[in-house]
DNA sequence: ACGCTATCTTGATATGGATCAAGGCACGTC
DNA sequence: GACGTGCCTTGATCCATATCAAGATAGCGT
């Protein structure tokens, strides 16, 4: 059962017989990990699949937040704009990420697909009645709630106070910490633009500091999206700040 | 019943007969409001009345998380530190605010409080058999942390891409909303320190700020910790950046 | 009231990163 | 394989804010 929606985005919705969570790829690294399989049908009741092309916005800051999601695989970026175009980007959501906590009745910021992106998507009042169903869901998403605001909080130092040597050693270690392979080769899913709003800095900056790194034997760039971390100690003292 | 604690930290413990949480001056604005009265001693079982020094640290990032807090009078600054002394202050806590949610097995930042300050405590225990009797709590939490995370993003983009004089008067406007008062005149518990470590930016780029903003008449400094905000609507405008 | 100290303001100068301006490179199209 | 078209890099210059350096104020204890 597909469903067509819109221009380019496509739901795949409940299917009695097909008992998608059970098989989902993101499962083991979502709140739906605290699920017993055998609940796993109330699960599909009240969840919809969706797949999204690559740059489509599919949160928007302001909209009410009537939907919550889980990235089940791909990437997205979630931002906020200020009306001259400026833009901060508050995060990177990767598969098992959970989206949508940061709102009131609306979104308070905006969420785009960073190439091909599935979701699955529940609908407030649905996750509301599986909350109610399964105790151990509260705990995970207060968990989930933890988890993002301690990252916030990196964040703001980050931006408040770091340098641009240490916002790209930062970052550069947060995505080799995220990429859960211990190989020191990075495959970066976003663009320099994207790390620059990410950073607080200008895409020159990003490009300048990069290849600074690489001067000094710090990390090498293979191809522009693909980085070794040639010294994890030297970037971990860097990205703290000594 | 008080119990001295270290050298300036003073427990008044639980006390059967004086009910304190039922006439707690901050109930209404905090977590305990979803609790009907009629339940408010096992709220006083569970909980712990502090009183804390001007400038004493009662958090202390790194250290296990092992309690939660209730500012119940005063004001507090939350923040990070990097090894060579640089500050991130990530937010201020009055009367009301739950303190804790952004901490894993141990805190991700310090608190300190602003002037004097009383608190209620909470064990991590206490807490989650309070949330098991009373599910109420566990929306109260998931609300407070979802404010806490529109509040970061917000102020990710406030160090990320804002300009020195957007973000006084983004911090100026905070200031007067938290306030509670429709009052122009804002009194702030925090020093010009405070200010820039919060902001990102120095001392000496707050106060020119400030002044540059008297000058324009968008504010008045009557005392250093007494602003008047002269006009609002031209301060939203510049707040949020156009 | 006096002086001590911490905090805040103001001025002069420095600088990290932004902005402006060309190139270079990779990838897709015809 | 030439030609676009989007990134990305590199270089030159600028500027908002930091840094350095005095003063000015305001509490506060005696």
């Amino acid at each position: 059962m597909v469903v067509q929606m819109r221009d380019s985005i496509t739901a795949i919705g409940p299917c009695g017989t097909c008992a998608q969570c059970l098989h989902c790829e993101a499962r083991s690294r979502s709140i739906c990990s605290v699920i017993d399989p055998e609940h796993m049908s109330l699960l599909d009741q009240y969840s919809h699949r969706l797949v999204i092309t690559s740059g489509k916005t599919f949160i928007q800051e302001g909209e009410a937040a009537s939907d919550f999601f889980i990235v089940t695989s791909g990437h997205a970026k979630l931002f906020a704009l200020m009306p001259d175009g400026r833009r901060q980007i508050t995060g990177f959501a990767q598969s098992g990420n959970f989206l949508g906590l940061a709102s009131g009745a609306t979104y308070a910021f905006s969420a785009e697909a960073l190439g091909p992106l599935s979701l699955c998507r529940f609908s407030r009042t649905g996750l509301s009645t599986l909350r109610r169903e399964f105790p151990k869901l509260e705990n995970r998403l207060m968990e989930e709630a933890s988890c993002e605001l301690v990252q916030a909080q990196k964040s703001m130092l980050l931006l408040g106070r770091k340098t641009a040597r240490e916002r790209l050693a930062s970052f550069l270690l947060e995505q080799h910490q995220r990429s859960l392979t211990k190989a020191r080769v990075t495959q970066l899913p976003m663009s320099r633009t994207d790390i620059a709003d990410y950073l607080g800095l200008t895409i020159e900056t990003v490009s300048r500091t990069l290849n600074a790194l690489q001067r000094e034997k710090l990390i090498s760039i293979a191809q522009v999206t693909q980085i070794t971390l040639n010294d994890l100690p030297a970037l971990e003292i860097l990205a703290r700040g000594g």
